[in-house]
DNA sequence: ACAGTTCCCGAAAACGTTTTCGTGTTGAAA
DNA sequence: TTTCAACACGAAAACGTTTTCGGGAACTGT
């Protein structure tokens, strides 16, 4: 077993100063070509590589993103993580990740742990719990310390930083409205609590859409589902006692539980109900049938905000109070869950 | 805008050394009550933390784990990441993420970046590319500069490291051997390339199974799928030609797939074609008809590969030559897309 | 009053880099 | 020969910690 080499090592080998092997690797001309020749040899030899710690600690710089995510092991995420990654890796940084299992403390807690020098800089989404609790002063505080965040998907206002949304009220008309252009008019939205940010301007959407096409609002129409471990008890009550012919559900676990509460009962899809779901992820694609939905680009997300986040550590001045949001572009993904005209 | 306070700032403003301010916060006998109450009370308003970055470089200890693997918009593999974020905190080490892309340079470059300090062990799984080219010199050089590996899912006998694994071979077996007791006996099945070490142990599995029950060999009904993303070609092609009554797949994926190839043709699942899938995740579960499977713990592997990785860090003697290779037990799932009895 | 403790604190090294500045040697120009 | 620049290299500081060691002051016991 050989241990990594240092400069130090090196150094005492060759009989030179530290300074004289690290402007050597670094061809640096005050060495003469002698010198040079021979440190570089002797590191290639030795595999030597910089310790990445130390350079940290010089540089003040880790090259390292921080993500906190709720879940990991939600598709959207993943993709997310993805996209981040990828961009991170074209730019030399590393990326680690954080899950607040919806845990408002544990997000604290990952949060604190990071800030003290581990990365530099966040890309977040805020747990369930955050978001109902409305308190944000870890965040704030970070950002206090000059360190950049970058938010997605669920974000909040209270926070004055970069964010990368889609929209999701717009979004969501379309959606309800590509249903009501279908014809359907009795069109049942399943949807998550209030506090949840997007769950809510979904929401507000599919409200907006019926309204804008005089179609009187059933609240009995309406599901929120508080526990989403158990929502097939609430989806398959409403699909049994309610007459409906369409349903928007806000996300895809939603989506697909209608659809296979609705074929319990011998429904048929779409003739009988139609479905259209949000985020594009694996369970509409595979789902038989495929479920229509409206695609929320994960990759592309966390693509963006990588780039925003890099471009801000990178940037000339520190505290550019110029914060962007930048809106992700969505589009309806059709598959066999609603009918072709 | 208050950036992070450090020793040598309190240490400044107090008047003292910044020894007596690191002593004081760490509760020193050697330093007097006065003095201590009247550092920690400064530390508090400041919001002292120590800075991780230089204390990794101090203790030669990052307290961070690192993971490579090929992807992770694959459902088993953000379930693992899961699990050793999991167990991970619950020790205080972070996680820092890699992805491969299924390509060796890739993994490579990953692996050389994250040893130079940044972490304090791998765990990871083989890119495809690696296991067909069967180089793997760079995780022996990691292994040998004294950083530990542990190795699951996809392994390969020519490191020695910590491993976890399931019992791949051994399950396929009882998954097939679960359809030839329900009364199949025109099994075909869908796989990978041979290079992917858990595909061959899989296939292997299903021969063997086969064999034990005198039913004769078809290689017309063994489908290896080379690339996955046209893959439903293939398997149309094979429900289409070959009589078959029962379907071993050796992911989800296929399948997922196998079962949308089916019902496309108006064939009835379990009654036509009975399918058992591999992993159980996300798709299997919320699949209409959802999908009989062999479970694959992935939290359990993660949670248990975090753990000997931690184990190994934090044991007395450095370099125990004891490598243990974990065996996660599997079951099986069953859903509608096999006959119950 | 003197030695021996005890108490409290600071200096300095160490982790592995990079970089600034200083310095000794050489050679050439005056 | 003297002077000065060019060259090649080393010392040291800096990043933020922890920890060992040493030493001055005060106190104890004779």
């Amino acid at each position: 077993m050989k241990r990594k080499v240092t400069l130090k090592q090196i150094a005492k080998e060759l009989d030179v100063s530290i300074s004289t092997v690290s402007k050597s690797l670094k061809d640096s001309a005050e060495i003469s070509e002698d010198t040079r020749q021979k440190v570089q040899a002797f590191a290639k030899l030795y595999n030597y590589k910089p310790n990445n710690i130390a350079l940290s600690l010089k540089n003040k710089k880790t090259k390292t993103i921080g993500i906190i995510i709720p879940e990991i092991v939600h598709h959207f995420f993943a993709t997310v993580i993805s996209g981040v990654e990828n961009v991170a890796n074209e730019h030399g940084y590393n990326v680690i990740v954080c899950l607040s299992d919806e845990s408002f403390d544990k997000e604290v807690i990952n949060m604190e742990m990071l800030a003290n020098g581990s990365i530099d800089g966040f890309i977040m989404s805020l747990s369930k719990e955050t978001q109902q609790k409305r308190d944000f002063h870890h965040i704030s505080e970070v950002i206090n310390q000059g360190m950049p965040v970058v938010m997605f998907d669920r974000v909040t206002n209270d926070i004055l930083c970069d964010k990368v949304i889609i929209d999701d009220n717009l979004s969501a008309i379309q959606a309800v409205q590509t249903l009501i252009d279908k014809g359907f008019k009795k069109i049942a939205l399943i949807t998550t609590v209030d506090y949840v940010s997007v769950g809510k301007l979904r929401t507000e959407g599919y409200l907006k859409a019926l309204k804008s096409n005089d179609i009187k609002i059933d609240e009995n129409l309406i599901l929120k589902i508080e526990d989403i471990e158990h929502c097939d008890e609430a989806i398959d009550n409403l699909i049994n006692t309610q007459k409906i012919d369409a349903i928007f559900a806000v996300n895809e676990l939603f989506a697909v539980t209608a659809i296979k509460s609705a074929l319990k009962i011998g429904l048929k899809i779409p003739d009988d109900i139609a479905v259209i779901g949000f985020t594009d992820g694996i369970i509409s694609k595979y789902s038989s049938p495929s479920i229509t939905t409206v695609s929320q680009n994960g990759i592309k997300m966390g693509g963006k905000a990588a780039k925003m986040l890099i471009e801000r550590l990178e940037s000339e001045d520190e505290d550019d109070e110029h914060y962007r949001t930048e809106v992700i572009e969505t589009h309806l993904v059709e598959r066999e869950s609603t009918p072709t005209l």
